[in-house]
DNA sequence: CAGCGCCTTGAAATATTATTCATTTTATGG
DNA sequence: CCATAAAATGAATAATATTTCAAGGCGCTG
């Protein structure tokens, strides 16, 4: 129950203002997962959500803060994070997935982070082909890319 | 004070795990900025801090979700906002100062975005020139972008 | 299936945060 | 410089969030 009440927990806080816990415990109810405020406040604490103040003078909860501090590393991972959709491997190979259109500038913000293993890449539209000399150098790439989108 | 004592508010988050609010009134005095609660309490409405759950458990204060929905043009948006760091403006032509090695990277963001006035843009390795039919489309396009770094 | 450990949860208690109301301070126009 | 409006603030209080504690559920293992 617990992760499908923390999906739609996401799913109705991107959807509505919700200023108070308990208002968020009542759609949360209505949606099929019966839960108390101070389940609301362990899934908020869990889900890194933030109350954050409005426009208009209120208070809303909101997504997790991803930006830490502004070093230039922390912004290139941001870069490359909005950019990426998906990363796959074939051998060697590893073929990144972006937004259509940035598959530059994911190139560019990987290429700003100088992974040594990396022995060169292409960059299409939505596409990035990157070439590893060995498959196992590879693979620890994707999980260093992997853990870049988190 | 009030501006100063905001200020302080940033640096000391930035520095220490605060928890709650009384603990950052205190702090808050012990740097020249006598403040009760209450007061604290309405400075972080105003920079829009948020309380967020930490890795050991607890929760702090930090700065700003500037992550809202997921969508396309947000992605573009932060992807814009992490690379560049000035923008300045000579008449018709707008000059964008970026990270290093990133003018690319935010020329391509901002291409997404299918802003009409720009005539052309040539990116350099920091730098990127954009073109616009007249100052005042250049003047408009200046606020459009700032307000893109917020 | 009984016993155990672990995770999840609600209710109530506690802690923390936001707001109200009164007052002071600061800015503004004469 | 005074009058007045607007903003800022503290003390107290109301509102909201977190935690404690006890109980229930679930999977394992013997």
């Amino acid at each position: 129950m617990k992760f499908q009440r923390q999906a739609a927990i996401l799913r109705i806080i991107s959807e509505n203002e919700i200023k108070t816990q308990e208002e968020l415990s009542a759609l949360v109810c209505k949606a099929g997962f019966p839960a108390t405020q101070a389940t609301i406040s362990r899934d908020i604490k869990e889900l890194k959500l933030v109350k954050v103040s409005t426009v208009d003078n209120g208070y809303k909860y909101a997504a997790p803060n991803k930006h830490g501090s502004a070093t230039y590393m922390s912004r290139l991972k941001n870069i490359f994070k909005e950019c990426v959709i998906r990363i796959d491997r074939a051998q060697n190979l590893v073929v990144v997935k972006t937004l259509t259109g940035m598959a530059n500038a994911a190139a560019a913000a990987m290429d700003a982070m100088e992974i040594e293993t990396i022995v060169g890449t292409i960059a299409g539209d939505d596409t990035i082909l990157i070439i590893l000399h060995t498959n196992d150098e590879a693979e620890k790439f994707c999980i260093t890319a992997g853990d870049l989108l988190k």
